[in-house]
DNA sequence: TAACCTACCAAACACTTGTTAGGGAAGGAT
DNA sequence: ATCCTTCCCTAACAAGTGTTTGGTAGGTTA
């Protein structure tokens, strides 16, 4: 019974928001419709519907379904990054960085999979928008992680040197993200058990040695 | 395979078309916008202006937004099981089919990037409107195919057997098809380099044996 | 000449879209 | 009781949507 205590209105910053629980359920349902249509086809009216109100009621507590949408994407790119830089400090070499990587991404795909999936699909041109610049930001951090990981592996002489290393990152990238379109939460496998399987296909091939 | 004729601007019979070389210049367009924006974020108004006409005039070509998206898909399809079925058809191995699907399925996205790019976008939810059913189907066939060829080669010693082959399976096909999302036609690499490159990594994996 | 066909335009149609304005019910605080 | 805050509803707005209708310039055929 700790959950409902306090209530931190008065705590935050300049913006004065409404209560955050509600914020968040309804943050929720529209990251699912989202998902699940995609952010154009979805009108605001259905996602009022499946939070069980009406739609000009959303924009008491948000200002505009533009909104709700940034709200969603940068609050999963700051766990993101939080989970990717505590793994990037932690000194390890190119092998176990990659493999904590994409253990990582998995997780972040298992708690927020409705995020993933609309970034997937709307970040390349909501990039473009001044609004949403932290996404393209985001992509060149994303891409000097990963790169600069497989090139220290290859100088290392752990990753094969004689791919198309920039083939190999979007091969990698691809191979991990793609799978927030079928993944399910509380499906067979766990985000680790994922991340072992794709982790040995992806450096040891699904080919048998001789 | 997947429906009846390839010109469907029957209003009354099909028994005058249109010249069809000006439709197949519009679909590319539109083919090229719906790519870039997504099939709801375009505007038939957009798909006219980018190929010189007003809205309404579309109308003297297609009857609807709607089929302009069937005809690009369908379009696509029927050339991609024509090569899948003349892969299918030859009596390889199932090392042999892998590579062999792989190389096809590059060679498609370097002919229909457009129409590969919206397929991957939009195909889940089309897929469920009775209109465009022939997706669900294909795709029934399109895992029938892949997963076939990864068992076989499980069973034949030739693919690890100690995977998921359903993982394995959304593995390479994911692996291969976003590539749409990223490639351009007449960049660095050609389409068989990159099934090379891919195949590669898919079967031998990225890190270096010992 | 006239009739005809192709490919388009101009202007509107009905409808959906995101968004806003004003109001009101519930409940706690004073 | 009075006030205030929270959260929602009703009802509308203007802009944008896919689509239809009627017309027409220009070429081809009779």
């Amino acid at each position: 019974m700790t959950d409902n205590g306090s209530v931190p209105n008065s705590k935050k910053t300049a913006a004065e928001r409404p209560a955050p629980e509600r914020r968040g359920e309804l943050l929720a349902t529209a990251a699912e419709v989202f998902a699940a249509h995609g952010y154009n086809a979805t009108t605001v009216r259905r996602i009022a519907d499946e939070a069980g109100l009406l739609a000009g009621s959303l924009y008491y507590h948000f200002d505009s379904k533009e909104s709700m949408l940034d709200e969603i994407l940068s609050a999963f790119l700051d766990e993101l990054w939080d989970g990717y830089d505590a793994v990037l400090a932690a000194g390890f070499g190119p092998r176990e960085t990659l493999e904590a990587l994409v253990t990582e991404s998995f997780r972040e795909i298992d708690r927020h999979r409705p995020a993933v999936a609309i970034y997937q699909r709307e970040s390349r041109h909501l990039a473009r928008q001044p609004r949403f610049a932290y996404l393209a930001d985001s992509q060149r951090r994303f891409e000097r992680a990963w790169l600069g990981t497989l090139r220290r592996g290859a100088a290392a002489g752990v990753f094969r040197a004689d791919l198309d290393v920039r083939l190999a990152y979007r091969f990698v990238r691809d191979t991990v993200w793609v799978a927030a379109s079928w993944y399910r939460p509380g499906g067979a496998h766990s985000p680790e058990e994922i991340a072992r399987q794709y982790l040995s296909m992806v450096l040891e091939g699904i080919a048998v040695r001789e």
